[in-house]
DNA sequence: ATTAAAATTTAGACTTGTCTAAAAATTAAT
DNA sequence: ATTAATTTTTAGACAAGTCTAAATTTTAAT
């Protein structure tokens, strides 16, 4: 019945979005088993879904080889990823939501199927080119344009970068990272790097900070 | 599994709002068949829907005597009430949609589950009472002031009255009273009814415009 | 008080999306 | 180049929500 309308489905949406993200903008080809652990199912979930969209020409499924996006289904995930990142901003900048409460709210919103909605949301907004997460916020055809940023651990020492955006959007590392008071924008420079374990120590609004690898490696900077 | 949380599905919070307003504010028993034709499904479908909803202790049913809502029956459905009227009242004052346009997407905005979200909102349009359409907004406890409204048709020649609400809300409707430059505030006067097809004249804006029955009898008035 | 009509429920089926367990295909290792 | 390990698919099952058609109960009419 909705399929007459060609509608697309909160689970089928989810599916395309996890592709997009898996395939670095949906131009690669994606396992069935890296799927299934990005949405916490099965594997054999996935098969059942990926040739429900096959069937419905939103990806390119071939047993046994992985799935990629047709260009309907591109244009459907960053429809979602538009929508999802869009409310996020709402909730920040109109809402008083901090940056680790707005995921599973945006997780919701971003189904809402509405376009003028989107783009009254979008003009409401100021058009804005970034989400809280420092993640960029795709036009209406799915297109946005890279930013030149690398994770924090690539820099060496004495080198200045500007965060602009988190690899690990989870409500914890967010929350460490207000408690550094570290936030998009913020100015950081490395003093030093530890080849023992990859630590390094920064300097971040005149303070002094030990981070771990794993830290440098879920922050993005901008360095110029 | 979602039984364990006690979360209400969509479907569930259809039922519940269908069986709210059917009641009138959830207190009387209604027909099996009577929420069938509501919500457009079949008598077979609500039977089973109903027996889910009296085990989660959100209505009290009994076999072909009809349900009625518990007190956590009324309290998820003015929940559910309560922000789908936000969300039109924030479509109409913040992004430029018009009182016809908002119905289905509230729709599926109804259904978005954070608390925070709700109060958030309702605290940034400035606690509204009403929604564009002139249905009270229900507060956290499911509560709101009933305003002293009439419909129109029960007005006598020469009375005036203050348009507070509509009856039917459908698109077709509210395009009409647009037509005829009626809106929410506007002051209307009775200048005579007809018996015959019990027709009325009235005096709106200045301009004289006879309307049917039908019309009159989907519009709230408030007289002083 | 029966009987006819209307409303309601039951029984069985279907779709969507998921799962487990077994089978098949691919990849890696010797 | 076989064998072993891994990945993927198939087969069959289940829950949610819906439907049709048949059975049951209630209501209305004589």
């Amino acid at each position: 019945m909705q399929n007459i309308l060609n509608v697309v489905t909160f689970s089928e949406e989810n599916y395309l979005k996890a592709i997009y993200h898996l395939s670095k903008h949906g131009t690669v080809s994606v396992s069935t088993n890296a799927i299934a652990e990005k949405m916490h199912t099965k594997a054999s979930s996935v098969t059942d879904m990926v040739k429900k969209l096959d069937e419905k020409e939103l990806v390119n499924y071939v047993k046994y080889q992985g799935v990629s996006l047709t260009e309907k289904g591109r244009l459907a995930a960053t429809s979602v990823i538009r929508k999802h990142r869009l409310w996020e901003v709402f909730l920040v900048n109109k809402l008083n939501f901090s940056w680790d409460e707005v995921h599973e709210i945006a997780e919701q919103l971003e189904h809402i199927k509405s376009e003028k909605l989107t783009n009254e949301l979008d003009a409401f907004l100021d058009f804005p080119t970034h989400d809280p997460h420092g993640d960029p916020i795709p036009d209406k055809d799915g297109n946005f344009k890279a930013t030149e940023k690398v994770l924090l651990s690539q820099l060496e020492a004495h080198q200045i970068g500007i965060c602009v955006g988190v690899n690990d959007s989870s409500a914890e590392f967010l929350k460490y990272l207000d408690k550094q008071n570290i936030a998009l924008g913020t100015e950081i420079k490395v003093i030093s790097k530890e080849a023992f374990d990859e630590s390094m120590t920064i300097m971040v609004n005149d303070m002094s900070l030990s981070i771990s690898k794993l830290i440098s490696n879920n922050l993005y900077v901008k360095t110029n």
